[in-house]
DNA sequence: TTGATATATAACCACATGGGAATATAATCC
DNA sequence: GGATTATATTCCCATGTGGTTATATATCAA
């Protein structure tokens, strides 16, 4: 098997640092291809292919507008990525930092006699 | 070219399901690999290849421990992940939505013929 | 209608992938 | 020493990739 299709979900969409870069764009408000095509400075076949693989999962909404397709942020669909990734905040939080020390040693006494 | 390597950063190492369940477990306190084998029901080389990739990304540290390797999370990690996705919060946020609203509106009153 | 503009798609390619199987390395036990 | 246990690595392969170039489709303008 290869890899997962860059389309199976957003944390496969996004690991793409291009299509994060059309995101954190788009999160300024709606904008046409070609704006995303000059502000990035890619092709427009590359931008209109990361917008399809955005668009497969669910992280950009399109509008026709005359011969211009608008393209629209939809967060939501990254909202599985915050959910998991919030639960390991705690690790680089500075105010957590203490309390983890405090219970790591007390997970090794408890441990029976660890020392390392 | 290809996709991006999957130790290019934390975004390509988790975009794999497996890897995020493996941190989930380590999250849980250290481990040796066999329990990750078990725990995940995978093939001992697969879960190896794995942690080398979250080890290349910094997402884990190892101790070795006599003839076992023991595993630990280290989430600092994945701090750049948390880092962007938590700027997308507020469009899925409830307490949000309702200024969301408001602000779209007020874009589009001012966008009267912008320039771009 | 013809031409220009805007976007999507297709064909092609070099390449890293994840899984499987087999093997290598290393520590422990007898 | 040999056997067992624990882990890493290597080889193989099918597949999906991102970029490029060329083309198709659709809208507007003259």
């Amino acid at each position: 098997m290869a890899r997962a299709a860059t389309t199976t979900d957003a944390f496969n969409a996004v690991a793409e640092a291009r299509r994060r870069q059309i995101l954190d764009i788009l999160a300024t408000g709606e904008r046409p291809v070609n704006d995303l095509v000059r502000l990035l400075g890619l092709s427009q076949p590359q931008v209109s292919k990361h917008l399809r693989v955005l668009r497969e999962v669910g992280a950009v909404d399109v509008r026709d507008e005359g011969r211009r397709r608008m393209y629209r942020l939809n967060a939501h669909a990254l909202k599985p990525i915050h959910d998991w990734v919030k639960n390991y905040e705690r690790s680089w939080s500075e105010r957590f930092d203490r309390l983890d020390g405090v219970l790591e040693e007390l997970e090794e006494e408890g441990d029976g006699g660890g020392d390392e």
